[in-house]
DNA sequence: CTGAAAGCGCTTACAG
DNA sequence: CTGAAAGCGCTTACAG
């Protein structure tokens, strides 16, 4: 039995064949904005879809001027968010017919990670890059990319936002919906942790947060909002300096996951018991946010629409820029309730 | 400048005419096993390195029997081991050129994880499948890929050893080394929270543990060794109980890290202070070891190298099995040394 | 042990 | 708008 020899992959033959086309007019049917009739073109695609043809990435590298391989580039990952995006990323590349090579953003052997970059996009000719948060924002590597004409998608960036096409969620609307499910439970005397003061996405968070506290308008003191720059070390002295205040918050919202763990960590610090005493939101539900107790109430991404979304317009060329139109594509956040927040407006269960 | 079309990437005509051989020399200088004089090999890996070539993996793909796919299954992170290990497993895949393809063991849309295991080989033609923890012990997928004849390798495995090479670190010796400093920072009453009791690792993390204890005349009262699964929850239990008991170790060894961390946040709540009150340490080093407060003392996997060791077997083809000799490549491990771990020789800092 | 020829499955010019 | 030919860079038989 083994592979059975029969059922041999369809290739682009089988397709012309069927449809009773040459093989080049396959090939016209299956790339977007080339000649072709809408007759032919529908009686090709109906031939693929009969055979189910897949056709096949290396014979199209091969004789192409395109790699099909699209590079991921990221930093040191301190977290989880790194590897849970290549996964999803992994899975969106293979469904587009791409081959994902994702490498580590830093210098080594004494070279520059700006040279290294170079290096691999010579060596594998990539078609394009996507860039990953915090990745995205680094001025030298965008304009560096830039200047050799290398297209390139970003996720979630927070500067020179008409620089390439993006994908995104409205930080805004879910740090507003947040802040007003924390209102619903009957909190009032609610606390922010930023995140790093330079992106755009904190202060989105943030405005989302203030905003929302306004339309119900519940007031926010000034030392409730503690600065922070989304590492775990920031998130613990922010929720250091919260704890000392003579009256302190009800809820606390950090602006991601890492830091809202970090505060959980220093309440167990103070003896202050989450959710009884405490009520912790985050941002990103990354693994931890499972992974901590409590259960951290948070944030979700859509990590696997976001990769889809990238790869899609990295498959479709859609990759060009002015410099000037904002290419924008906004997904669909996720509130995540688990255990971190205690309904004010019922008896404490213990 | 743009891509320079002078220095275009050699082929292997330019080796061959470098060499003074034919294309076909070529391949056998690069190939393990073929037959070929030690002289012109040599001449050919000279033309190899003076032109820096590197062979083109599609157009090896498309005229070869193999596929230079490698297929890596993972079942759904829980954690952030699956991420870590598919970012050093993609780094590896490209030095030695092959394609990861990682995709989730699991049914969906009606149907089961064993025959999307088929489709995938088909679709895909897999050269080899990597299986890591706690896949590598699926006994039903083991014996499908065996009777498949599907190559695999399996990282750190605990069952049907002689069934296919695998890689892993002596868990015996972790344990012993990471109970010995302990022993040396001067504890004695050290209590160990148990890995999943079916697993060869666990067994072997706690027999390094006990051998230790009694290489030091320490005694372990029957309390101090609890049960667990590896999960953050049985983690906590076991560590409740632990802190119920009337004399409290005053170092607790998880056999992970998810249960370390749950130890600890079990210890916050208890009101016990790690390190000061109780020191605690883990195994693995994942992420999260690094994101708790105090940040975890552990064992390392060095899941770089066990990725290149893996890719190097998948392409040297060393992948047969008798079924009966044991195939084992042990990697070392390294102790990471980090704040939840206590010296009772020296002066409390508080 | 070594080489000339054919072919893998596509796409790129080039014609019509 | 469509097709016949050539070629991408390798490897697989097949000869010698």
């Amino acid at each position: 039995m083994s592979t059975s020899d029969k059922n041999k992959k369809p290739t682009i033959k089988d397709v012309a064949a069927l449809a009773g086309v040459s093989a080049m007019t396959v090939t016209r049917a299956l790339q977007p904005n080339s000649s072709i009739s809408e007759k032919t073109k529908t009686k090709v695609l109906w031939a693929v879809k009969a055979l189910n043809y897949k056709p096949n990435i290396s014979a199209r590298r091969l004789s192409s001027s395109r790699s099909y391989f699209v590079g991921l580039l990221y930093i040191k990952p301190d977290g989880s968010y790194v590897g849970e995006f290549i996964i999803d990323a992994l899975k969106a590349s293979r469904k587009h017919g791409f081959h994902l090579i994702s490498e580590e953003y830093s210098s080594s052997g004494g070279m520059s990670p700006l040279y290294l970059v170079d290096k691999l996009i010579e060596d594998t000719n990539l078609d394009a890059v996507i860039l990953i948060p915090p990745l995205c924002d680094d001025l030298e590597l965008l304009h560096h990319l830039k200047h050799k004409e290398m297209p390139f998608v970003r996720v979630s960036p927070n500067v020179e936002l008409t620089l390439s096409p993006f994908v995104c969620i409205n930080d805004y609307d879910a740090a507003y919906e947040m802040t007003q499910f924390l209102i619903n439970q009957g909190h009032t005397q609610i606390a922010f942790i930023q995140g790093a003061s330079s992106l755009k996405n904190s202060l989105s968070r943030q405005q989302g947060f203030l905003d929302a506290m306004q339309a119900n308008e519940l007031s926010v003191p000034a030392e409730f909002i503690q600065p922070g720059n989304f590492t775990y070390q920031s998130g613990f002295s922010a929720a250091h300096n919260l704890f000392e205040l003579t009256n302190r918050p009800t809820a606390i919202f950090a602006a991601n996951d890492d830091m809202a763990s970090a505060t959980i960590a220093c309440a167990h610090k103070f003896g202050i018991t989450v959710p009884d005493d405490l009520s912790v939101v985050g941002f990103d539900n990354t693994y931890i946010a499972k992974q901590m107790w409590p259960a951290l109430t948070t944030v979700e991404q859509p990590l696997d629409l976001i990769s889809d979304k990238v790869l899609e317009l990295i498959a479709h060329h859609d990759l060009s820029s002015d410099g000037e139109t904002l290419q924008k594509f906004e997904l669909p956040f996720k509130l995540i309730e688990r255990d971190s927040v205690r309904n004010l407006k019922t008896v404490p269960s213990s």
